[in-house]
DNA sequence: TTGTAACATAAGCCTGCCTTAATCTATAGT
DNA sequence: ACTATAGATTAAGGCAGGCTTATGTTACAA
């Protein structure tokens, strides 16, 4: 390896304008300067770089090699460090984001397209998960921040959950839920824990967690067996299973706004209070956030909140 | 453009580690220095690169897309060197070699051929032309060194001649010749000026330059118009053309030493002494020439030699 | 609580880069 | 032929900037 790269810019001036005086004027130094890097640099690397004509430099093989390798560099650095420069004036370049499945599903491609509307320079890179596997990325730095919710796995362990930064950003209403047909013709009102506990459940894995959540909350009951009937990875295939009465199953309220409405599906409630999955950007404690992130950040929670998730 | 292009590879190895500390060991400087190196880094660019976590730096966008530019570069870099180095231990890389048309095309496949059985890591550019060509891009480094003759195009103004250095190769006789039915049938042995100039010369130019030259060396006698009835663009052309009975023509006498020996070709002698086109190896006068360029060299002047033109 | 490992900061030294000035040399101009 | 000029190299010395040592900070482990 090179040890001093500082002397590849002045070589890469000299190539390029074929006189160290030239390239003296570019680089605002002395043709001494310039006369002694080069020297230095040929030194190193033991080869001649140039054959010294009267006022002029010709390339050697050597040269043309060297050259062939450093050109496209700075010119690759100075677009690099041009975006850098501009993102920090006008958002610009990749934003890399995490968001839990549903979330990302249904909200995310219209908002990325609503803001490259007003934001053309920037594009996306989403990753969709759980919050197991997207906070390690928002560690590693392999994504920017992430959106995540507590409620379905709020029972897992996460160690240093305090080189996080969370800020909630919207509430959800988790509800457990089933078709009014299923509702008359198994729940019968009877809303206690042994009864509700031997119903057929839809649930989004088959150990049954976010279930379980829900009853160690509304009962504190936990270490049961459930029946699940259905595993489904997305809360449309729930609310679809459950619309077909297949049993009832675990739901962010504000998804069957309508069909509750209309009374196709009944809500199950208990004397406590509802669970609010709270969903949280997340980011980096120490992580100094880009002018691209912070306004993404602030366009995302904005339009989400007006939306209205329990209207 | 950036300033200081040594700081870029503090960032390399630092990503490279993620650690400012195994960052320092590779570099053989202490930690502080590399600590320090970093962040002049970001204040020059402005961006953070890194977010600071605790024993541990982990990449930003910025980072990130600065290090997608300087990685290769490293690479390549470090290849490149080698390379040169390499270059300086045994025949390496790519020649570029100019030559005469005929001189190339008759001699440089086998020649290449067999030194990359020896050498097969050297690859080769041929240039073939005349002097006029060939000398400026010697001159501009855009080849390495080249062959020329002198003689087809001796009367023709260069400039600068001695920023060459020539070192005579191998000396070709040059003749005036013809069939020996044309010899019969129109010289008849007369080799008086005024009937030779009469004859139909077979030529590589419209202007006849090389019957000119070979006139002006015999006779003395230039600005004479000559009665061009074909003009080739290789010597096997007008070699052929002769053999045909279509004139007389300048050629290389070793390229018809079989046709002479077997009475097909005649040349045609005056009691001046022989024309000699003395092939030159030329190369920039203060050119150092590398390993491989010596060796080639010295390869390709021993073959031609052995060879022995005028056997 | 203490110890430790890793990064940041402070202060001063010293290397190595840059400048100025002189020298060299080929070309242009008179 | 003589001089002037332009561009490169060489030499010497000042000084900025990078490096080192020492200290501060902080999170994690024991």
């Amino acid at each position: 390896m090179l040890q001093n790269l500082g002397r590849l810019k002045v070589f890469y001036h000299v190539f390029s304008k074929g006189s160290v005086l030239s390239a003296s004027k570019i680089l605002h130094v002395s043709q001494s300067a310039v006369s002694q890097s080069l020297q230095k640099l040929e030194e190193e690397i033991q080869s001649q770089l140039f054959t010294r004509m009267h006022k002029r430099l010709v390339p050697t093989a050597a040269g043309e090699r060297l050259f062939a390798v450093v050109h496209p560099f700075m010119q690759e650095l100075a677009g690099c460090l041009k975006n850098i420069k501009q993102s920090r004036e006008k958002p610009f370049g990749e934003l890399r984001i995490g968001a839990p499945v549903e979330f990302g599903k249904a909200y995310f491609p219209g908002m990325v397209a609503r803001f490259r509307e007003q934001y053309p320079e920037v594009t996306f890179y989403l990753k969709l998960g759980n919050p197991a596997t997207l906070l390690p990325l928002v560690e590693t730095g392999q994504i920017d921040f992430a959106f995540v919710d507590l409620f379905l796995t709020q029972n897992q362990f996460f160690a240093n959950l305090d080189i996080y930064h969370f800020s909630p950003v919207v509430d959800e209403e988790i509800i457990l839920a089933c078709s009014k047909r299923y509702y008359e013709k198994q729940i019968k009102s009877d809303h206690s824990f042994s009864h509700l506990k031997s119903q057929q459940f839809i649930a989004y894995r088959h150990n049954a967690q976010d279930v379980k959540n829900w009853f160690k909350h509304h009962f504190n009951k936990g270490n049961v067996k459930y029946d699940v009937v259905l595993v489904v990875d997305s809360q449309q295939a729930l609310i679809s299973a459950v619309k077909h009465h297949a049993g009832v199953g675990i739901v962010a309220s504000h998804l069957v706004a309508k069909e509750m409405k209309e009374g196709l599906i009944v809500p199950i409630h208990t004397p406590k209070p509802k669970i609010i999955n709270q969903i949280s950007l997340v980011l980096l404690q120490d992580k100094v956030p880009t002018l691209t992130e912070k306004i993404f950040q602030k366009f995302l929670i904005e339009k989400i909140q007006s939306m209205n998730l329990f209207s």
